[in-house]
This record gives C-alpha cells, sequence and structure tokens, in this order.
DNA sequence: CTTACTGCAAAAAGTTTGCAACAGG
DNA sequence: CCTGTTGCAAACTTTTTGCAGTAAG
C-alpha cells in the first residue's frame, strides 16, 4: 500500500528517466489525478481542480501533461462516449482492471477490481493471432436503487 | 439470415411505430448501414458514403438520424477514442456481441462475435445490484503479422 | 393540411497549436 | 545557459442548433 507521496514519487521519477521536467504545474496535475483516483475526471474537470491551488494555470497545459502523461501510460485516456475523454491513473495495482459498471440511470460509474479476461486474451493469441497488451471492459445497465427514480444523478447519463 | 431489404424494413417499421417519418435521408443513412455493416463508419465516412447517391443531403442530417437511430437502439454510437464516433448496426444477432480488437499497429477493428460474458452479468446482478442491458468489450494490441512493420494501415491507430 | 424533417450557415464544445516569455536541471 | 515548458489566444475538428422552407402521411 503505497501513499500519495509515494506514487507520486514513482511518476515524477518516470517523468525524470525520459527526459522530462517536473514542473509545478504537471506535479500539481498528477496531485489532482491521486487525490481522485476513484472519480473518472475529464480534463476540463482536472484543470478546474488544478486551478483552486495554482490559479494561474492554462487549460492547454493540462492538455499537455494528460497527453504526456497518457503516452508515459502514467494515465489512461477513456472515452465512456459523452464527448469528452477522461482520465484514469494506471498505477500497477489497477492494471489490467479496466471494469466499468455505467448506470444508465444516474450516470455513476463504477470500477470493478478483478481481472476477469485472462483466458479469453490466451484465446485470442491462439485463434487470432492478436497479441493482448490491454483490454477494456464496460457494462451499461441500471442499479436495483435506481430503478426508482429515488437515486440522485452524479453526471449526465451516456 | 435476412436479406438488406428486410432488414430495412424492420428498422423502418420501428421508425413509423415510433412516430417519425420515412424519409429519403433516412433510407439513404439505413441503406449505407446496412450495405456496410463489417465496418466502423464515422459520421463523416457515413456522410460522404450517402452523399454518392443523395448529393444534396446535409451533414446535419446525417447526424440527426444516426442520433435518432442510436435512441431507438438501431444503431450503436461507439468511440474508439480517436477524436470521432462511429456506429454499428445493432441487429438481432449482433446483439450483446460487441466486442472488439483494437490493433495498435495498424488501426483495424475487428469484430468478434461471441458472447463471452453472460456468466459476469448474472455475478453483477447478484453482487452489485447491477442489472446489466448491455455491455462492451475491447482488446487493445497487435496481430503477429503486424509486429513486423509489413502491414498496411487501415485507420490511424488509436 | 399539419407537423416533422431538411439544408444551410452559424454556434458550440472539446482539443490542439503557434509563439514569445519563462524556468528547470 | 539551453532546451523543454508555459500561458494565452487563435485555430481546428467534430457535433449541435436555429430557422425558413419542404415534404411525408
Amino acid at each position: 500500500m503505497m501513499s500519495i507521496l509515494d506514487e507520486m514519487g514513482t511518476a515524477n521519477r518516470q517523468l525524470i528517466v525520459m527526459g522530462y521536467k517536473i514542473t509545478r504545474q504537471r506535479e500539481a496535475t498528477l496531485r489532482v489525478l491521486f487525490e481522485n483516483e476513484a472519480e473518472h475526471l475529464s480534463a476540463e474537470e482536472i484543470f478546474m481542480l488544478v486551478k483552486k491551488n495554482n490559479p494561474d494555470i492554462g487549460l492547454a497545459t493540462v492538455y499537455r501533461t494528460l497527453d504526456l502523461l497518457n503516452e508515459l501510460d502514467i494515465v489512461e485516456k477513456i472515452n465512456f462516449g459523452d464527448g469528452v475523454a477522461r482520465f484514469d491513473l494506471r498505477s500497477k495495482d489497477h492494471e489490467h482492471m479496466h471494469h466499468h459498471l455505467l448506470c444508465s440511470e444516474c450516470g455513476q460509474v463504477k470500477e470493478i477490481k478483478e481481472d476477469w479476461l485472462q483466458e479469453m486474451e490466451v484465446r485470442l493469441e491462439k485463434e487470432f493471432g492478436f497479441k493482448v497488451s490491454d483490454h477494456r471492459l464496460e457494462f451499461t445497465g441500471r442499479y436495483h436503487k435506481c430503478a426508482n427514480k429515488s437515486c440522485k444523478k452524479v453526471r449526465k447519463a451516456v
């Protein structure tokens, strides 16, 4: 179990190794990502959170940082189909466990942390000559508790 | 095994039942979708194909038609992360078999027509109180034949 | 006839880029 | 210092919208 500081240190080290610089803006963006690991934030949302402590940061910088982190596989860029890209930390413990439940009623996105697909990946390589490097599994549906209208929307449903 | 005309008839009937009108533009768009079932066309691509036989159609109309078809569950709107929405027919035979292989080398998107997830859906309902209405499974990786640079790109890789 | 549908052009929304100034190592 | 990085504004891309005219049923 790593602390946020440890995890940020690891990410920073990855940046340095690849010849990138640690800047105030990049650290602030990483911090927001680590502090909101459970969420699936959009660039805009990340931007606004970073702005709280760094009012002078530019939106373009956040986009450039997220691009960079995506390239380094520190975050994963996902699109749930609502027109904005969202960004998810890809710490070691999450690897290959990118399963999501999307509730069409309340818009909630829940992460499922189990790897159910190992077997299928073996099959794909054998049968299709396709070597899997990553996967993504998403279930759309609704929670029982949302079937009655009592649940509050957390996001525009997809 | 239904013919294209049969399948289009079914889609048309769905439109009528829901109180929508059958127009030249909607029929042309449906025809393009049925004639290119294997592809995952973007709105722009569909627009250009429709234009071949219907030069006066507007891009906005294609967007509006695709939205409508999506709402009626005649097509599925998917986003592979390359910045454009793509549209997939959702005929009965395909239901619950939306699995894709994305080759990061050549950009090809292949459909896998098997349902591997029944068991998981039962589990989600029991353990999470989540009733699945649809799912989506995507594998990113590369074909063995693409590992050497000999394969030609079919699309900007995601 | 009536109301839904269309084409066009303009607007919106999300993201990227060019550039001069700035700052990390 | 030197080169990567930043903020800003402008550009770009994809999608949506307003509106006056058109056509399906």
